[in-house]
DNA sequence: CCCAATATTAAAAAATTGTAAACACCCCAT
DNA sequence: ATGGGGTGTTTACAATTTTTTAATATTGGG
């Protein structure tokens, strides 16, 4: 299982207790983190404070259905990837397709075999990033994921915590610019707010750390990062 | 936005002509070209010649099974992020994880649903397009949104952010003529006000870039790319 | 041939990023 | 508690690039 610097984070959003229990235990058993809530609106919120990476969501729960949190998770910028399941009772096409439609990733219905659930979970993780363990190599620069330690040339190089989660990030897809936004989002959180120039000063500071020509700068987007 | 080429194409293999047609015939419906294979060995051969961008393989088929064949096509470097879907009459959890964990990315058990699978299908489509960006080819031109990386004759050409979005606004639709107002709504937004030299400068400069031949004006109307 | 629409230029204006320095924090060893 | 070192953020300004404007030349359809 392909280690990341924090686990994959996944939101179960249910209102059978006994449904929550039993997916949760299954998932963390497999290395993931796992968050709960109890009906739709709940889920919406806990979706925003903790940025998940996949939302398993119930297609009916009191206050907003799972079709209506996906919908509105969808127009957020920071929830467009997110990889979302459906997960219910009606075993019927119309509603399969409709909930496919409405942005769904895979619909799954119960009775559920937890570990069918997590096999697709994997499954839709495998097709997100096909890295295998926590070392990135990317020409003379390794990336070790579990110990914060970049080597250059045979060199370490000591970056702190956020200088590494933004290179870990421009890393994990060579060449694919990355914009500002995304980059607030994916190293800062959110629901973090920080000003214009703090991005900057942590590429500078990366960039004086590792030769200055491995990052570009592409003016009124972001930033990517280059062999 | 970015508009794709050449259809996509998937590759069905089923040893029950029944199902080729039907599924055949909706994914046709849908706009995808479709390839056909009665076995495991065959399905092996055309997806080589083809190169499909999705493949739907029955898990038994006299022959080679499905997963038998997924298992071959992984090693090919050509098939490796290739999107495979199991389908199968057994419904047996074990049987299923097996197939996602072979490297399916999906499990379908029949009888199917041909609207179902069509749904599936788009799904994951929509799911790859987000992870790998669409990248747009037009003669010897090359237009990667996700890179930000124009190419033309295997030469990288640096363009601006408005220039960047005016050319891969053209050329989504080559051929079209874009006018002027609608350029100036999709690339500067509805709420700007530039003055009206604004357009012609920079389509100045992305002919310069590019060699002056590949957009058009049509007076009093607007602009239009062409190879 | 005329005239409005577009092309071309250069230069101004605006937007964006780079940089250095300073500040506030936290942790840890003294 | 105290101070040093590292970290993360902000500030203010410099440097750079992009975008727009404005002024002038050219074009092509009626």
């Amino acid at each position: 299982m392909a280690q990341e610097i924090k686990p994959r984070t996944i939101l179960i959003a249910d209102d059978e207790p006994d449904i929550l229990e039993i997916v949760s235990f299954n998932l963390q058993a497999e290395g993931y983190e796992v968050i709960t809530a109890k009906n739709g609106n709940e889920a919406i919120e806990v979706a925003k404070i903790h940025n998940p990476d996949l939302i398993i969501l119930d297609v009916m729960m009191p206050g907003k259905t799972g079709f209506e949190v996906c919908k509105i998770l969808r127009t957020l910028p920071a929830f467009e990837n997110t990889i979302i399941i459906f997960l219910t009772a009606l075993n019927d096409d119309s509603t399969e397709i409709k909930g496919l439609e409405t942005g769904g990733d895979d619909y799954i219905t119960k009775p559920i075999s937890p570990r069918v659930l997590t096999s697709r979970v994997n499954a839709l993780f495998r097709r997100i990033t096909k890295e295998t363990g926590s070392v990135l190599q990317i020409g003379d620069l390794i990336i070790d994921r579990e110990k914060y330690i970049v080597t250059s040339n045979n060199e370490e190089i000591t970056l702190a915590r956020k200088e590494f989660e933004l290179l870990a990030l421009l890393t994990s897809k060579p060449s694919k610019v990355f914009l500002r936004n995304e980059i607030l989002h994916k190293v800062w959180g959110t629901d973090v707010i920080v000003g214009d120039r703090t991005i900057d000063v942590h590429i500078r500071k990366i960039r004086q750390k590792l030769g200055s020509d491995c990052i570009t700068t592409i003016k009124g987007v972001g930033y990517k990062f280059h062999m």
